[in-house]
DNA sequence: TCCTTATATCAACTTTTTTTGATTAATAAA
DNA sequence: TTTATTAATCAAAAAAAGTTGATATAAGGA
């Protein structure tokens, strides 16, 4: 039940660097946020909901994938992101998980 | 007792984007845990743990003391950065607080 | 007062990240 | 097939962040 404790080595802070950073963004919190109210959004549908141009918004999400932080499942043409719950909670607080993660863990 | 919500506002997200971009750096996470085991470091005794020209220290304790992640305090000559283990709570996990927080919450 | 120490800040430079527009690849539909 | 759609990737340009060495400020001690 207890968390396993952390090695505060080189490696660890190297992991959690390209974390941060990847959350270290005003639009890619906004887009975190988007693809968990909608559970699953697709580049295009994105598109309609934040104002940016395609090749942007693939850049912004490979960051977020990339961290960790999403999932992606490819559909036909389309590929549809999600939240990656476990990756959010690795990192983020409980009252900050509640504005990407879609378990009624919060109210 | 419950959290309050964090409204999804622009606000919001970019508050978030500078405190992430405060961590998102190997460097800086590596001060902020040292900060932590020592309780409390003057810019001159964290130079003898960290191999770092005395600006880019300040330069980086900066950008975490902007950020709400540390405390400082003016003793003399010395500055004295501790902790803020409310800011460091707000953002992080409990299991990553461990890595940059006093309190006895982890083992 | 003068000298030393601690540390913040500055301007120039370097490095990293982001943005842009175009291209490519893959799928699906006509 | 041909055409249209979705989305990743690329190279060049722009913007942001980090680094460096020097300077400035403030406090303490000789």
């Amino acid at each position: 039940m207890s968390a396993p404790v952390i090695a505060p080595n080189e490696e660890t802070f190297m992991k959690y660097e390209k974390k941060f950073k990847a959350l270290a963004d005003q639009k890619r919190l906004e887009i975190l946020h988007l693809i968990q109210q909608h559970r699953s959004l697709c580049v295009c549908d994105l598109a309609e909901y934040i104002d940016m141009p395609q090749s942007k918004l693939s850049y912004h999400l490979k960051q977020l994938l990339d961290a960790g932080f999403l999932n992606v499942e490819k559909k036909g043409t389309w590929n549809y992101y999600s939240i990656n719950d476990e990756g959010i909670n690795e990192v983020l607080s409980p009252a900050l998980c509640c504005l990407f993660r879609n378990d009624d863990c919060c109210s």
